[in-house]
DNA sequence: CTCACGATTGGA
DNA sequence: CCAATCGTGAGC
């Protein structure tokens, strides 16, 4: 008896990945076992052509990972203090990756940092803060996605979702392309759309 | 080699 | 509105 419900095929393109990985859970396994599971409320997506996406001119020291297999983590430093994870989508030599906005978590991890002035449940309420939260830096870059990693995903349980479609966040570049997806209303996810 | 800047966040 | 903070990469 196996889970029937099947994962996004990571293989297509970024913008068909985001919007089906909402809904679906990021799984947090630590050293000592401990594992944290978050709903993904929000996501967006960075293609080829895009020219927000890191790929966009070249690859680089840094978006390499995003030129990769599908299923891994492209993990980078933004402003010198967030790091933002993204799960690497389509095929090898094509630079495309949803960023994972926003989560809601099923429990509060483990050493929890203080963070006094945000309320439990917008501890992963924003691309920087899930990666603070669930201590993801740039030592993730390039891991694969699995049972056997610390990270991985997990399908949807519920198939019913109302999704809303809006324009990314925070860019200076691609602004008009409607590619960020998130549950409506849901109290998680990152700012008002 | 240099230096302006960013897929953010929290505080003034 | 604005600063924090630093790796990256475009340009000289």
């Amino acid at each position: 008896m196996t889970d029937g419900a099947p994962l996004p095929d990571l293989t297509q393109p970024a913008t068909v990945v985001a919007p089906a990985l909402v809904g679906c859970t990021l799984v947090r396994r630590y050293g000592d076992g401990t594992v944290v599971r978050g709903l993904i409320v929000e996501t967006e997506a960075y293609e080829p052509g895009d020219p927000a996406c890191h790929g966009y001119r070249r690859r680089t020291a840094r978006n390499g990972v995003m030129f990769g297999p599908p299923g891994t983590c492209y993990v980078y430093l933004i402003y010198g203090i967030y790091h933002c994870l993204n799960i690497v989508t389509d095929g090898v030599d094509v630079p495309s990756a949803v960023l994972i906005r926003a989560l809601a978590l099923d429990r509060l991890p483990p050493d929890l940092p203080p963070q006094q002035a945000t309320p439990p449940h917008r501890v992963a309420a924003g691309p920087g803060k899930l990666c603070r939260t669930l201590a993801i830096d740039l030592t993730h870059n390039g891991t694969p996605l699995g049972p056997q990693s610390c990270l991985d995903l997990a399908p949807r349980r519920d198939p019913t979702y109302p999704l809303v479609q809006t324009t990314r966040i925070g860019l200076t570049q691609g602004t008009d392309l409607p590619w960020r997806w998130y549950l409506q209303d849901h109290p998680a996810v990152s700012k008002k759309g």
